[in-house]
DNA sequence: AATGAATGAGGATTCATTCAT
DNA sequence: AATGAATGAATCCTCATTCAT
């Protein structure tokens, strides 16, 4: 699996990948077959075969491909920071970064309410989320305890908005096409928005 | 369309009606075979063509229905009070009543991201969305003039904070099972939430 | 039967034959469907079986009308005269009359190659094909003795002649909508083209 | 397409072309079903669609093949005389090779009235078919011009007479199993008919 | 590393037909 | 005389997958 990490190269594997990436994405797992992926790569179906052992093996690959993207740019723009709000913008701009240069893999990593597929990809999924839900919310249990937050804040209720807004910023962007929304000036705005009301602190 | 309105009597194509919901909520309309909701509902396959003119179509009604039922609960919560924030938590509790007694719709409600659908319909939720969205916005424009906003609020964030985050409790009620988002309980946490927060007037 | 054969009247069943009739002649027996019969007629499936017991009765009552016609034509034609070539020339005036009056019977008609129906079927329309062929040969035998014709003609050969060629102009008004094949003008010039070749009496 | 002239060899492909041609030239196009084919070939449904786009496209290089056999035998007939009777009577016996070799083909090359297929399939075999006839028309014009026929000749009927006879042979070759009018004699007999009626010279 | 050829299972849809009313 | 509702069987076609090469 640490071969596909890099999918800068061309070779075929990578390229039927990158392919199932783009069309699962736009057209959905169910409404795309291994015969329109072949023929859009230019392979052969048992080519397909040989590199993975069938369909949901290709799908459970793109998802485990799109979570260690979603990992490494958590990271990345977390690591350089102890700053309680810059390690919280820090987040923002992961999930812009993820959604600017990562398109298709974003949509996969959004698909998971709706893809009503095997159980262990939809738990693979569905664990990562809450990890990150937990994380989030740990995050910000730290930042009120150095009451960076009020102490009455109810940090479930912080947690959910963070994220629901995100996500709704995401599909503005990605199913709307408002491309707008994931700018640098508006996420800065936004940041600015929760500095004003949620993460005020009050005297 | 006046006649599936009323889904109480046990008809044959109201049983139809009620299994596709069911069905196309739990495993995703490309899952679903015309064969399985038929066996479900006890009758052949014939049967079903002859109250909908095909697969399409029975979704189409679906989503009509999904539609007009957003349309009734979003009326009947807001049409008895005129105050800006009884207004506002009207829309809550029309969202919470919609995910409680008719959850299966309110799942398709949601679908509209990964249908990768006929565009018609697509198209049909995504301007029901838009609509929503914008009716929102108006709204707030409007409490704005009435001082019961900042003058300086970015309202359009404010409408992404709000409708994101009742999608994201959607999100936990519906697919991560858990109930206590969507009690009477939370949900007044969550707006008074708001009211101390986004929706706080600065003096 | 007997009361299809006025088709004057309006009455159902007729307007389901006359329909029925259209249908076949112009897309074919098996492209036809009692659904799409039914709905041109405007009644219900049920009703069509009240008046014929299955689609096969159907085509065969509408090709017992079809031979029905023909015999008729056939008679009113040649009854009135028993010179040689005057009664010849009635039977093409009689295609003339069952093509231009009865297009959609004249099509049924000439099916029988090519429906690939009910050996009943088939078999009755060979039949009458074959009994026509025999009678045109002992008319022209008839028309031998009364030395009309010569002596040595082949008069198989004549025969077939002659049907073929009213067949292939029948093809041409048909088929390719040459309409100028079945004036009276180019029938009388066949005739007169028969007269001069075929027909011609050698001293 | 070049690669289907060969029907020599046992490849799975032929063996389906042979079948479909058999089975839609004796029962019709409608009433022989995929799965009929594919169980008389011994092979399963998708092979069939492997080497065929759907049951049209089939039908289409049926179709097209036939028109070759067509093309290729009336050249193999006409193209080593130059008398006006030889290539005539090179004509009668293209059709008589036709018909003997390949009597499956004619009857689809004879199925052009009743087929109502896809437009274009049946505008494909008018065009062929107006071709032939026209080109009858220019040579018997020639003929007429190097005096082997009358200058009075309507040469119009005289072609269609040929025509309608030799259609009229084969239509009881083929469907009244009749297998006389096909033998050398009877095609001899029926030239010498022809020139001693039709094609006779006045003088 | 890749392919041509094949398959079993299943998809949506339509057919002619019937029953109770 | 006519209908609404229902059905079993069949239609064409596509799917994910595999085997021998």
């Amino acid at each position: 699996m640490e071969a596909k990490i890099n999918l800068t190269n061309g070779d075929t594997k990578t390229r039927i990948f990158k392919t199932a990436a783009e069309l699962f994405a736009t057209q959905g797992y169910d409404r795309v077959s291994i015969r329109q992926i072949c023929e859009k790569v230019g392979v052969g179906k048992p080519t397909l075969y040989y590199y993975f052992k069938d369909k949901e093996s290709l799908l459970n690959e793109l998802i485990d491909y799109t979570l260690h993207i979603s990992r490494e740019l958590m990271a990345k723009h977390t690591e350089n920071s102890t700053d309680f709000h810059d390690r919280l913008f820090g987040m923002v701009k992961a999930h812009q970064e993820f959604v600017l240069n990562y398109p298709y893999f974003m949509r996969l990593f959004r698909m998971n309410d709706f893809m009503f597929l095997p159980i262990k990809i939809r738990e693979q999924m569905i664990n990562y989320g809450n990890g990150m839900f937990i994380r989030l919310l740990e995050f910000l249990e730290e930042g009120q305890q150095q009451e960076y937050l009020n102490k009455n804040m109810d940090l479930t209720l912080m947690a959910n908005t963070m994220i629901g807004t995100l996500n709704q910023l995401l599909h503005r962007y990605l199913f709307l096409n408002d491309k707008t929304v994931m700018t640098d000036t508006n996420l800065e705005n936004l940041f600015e928005f929760w500095r004003s009301t949620i993460l005020k602190r009050e005297h």
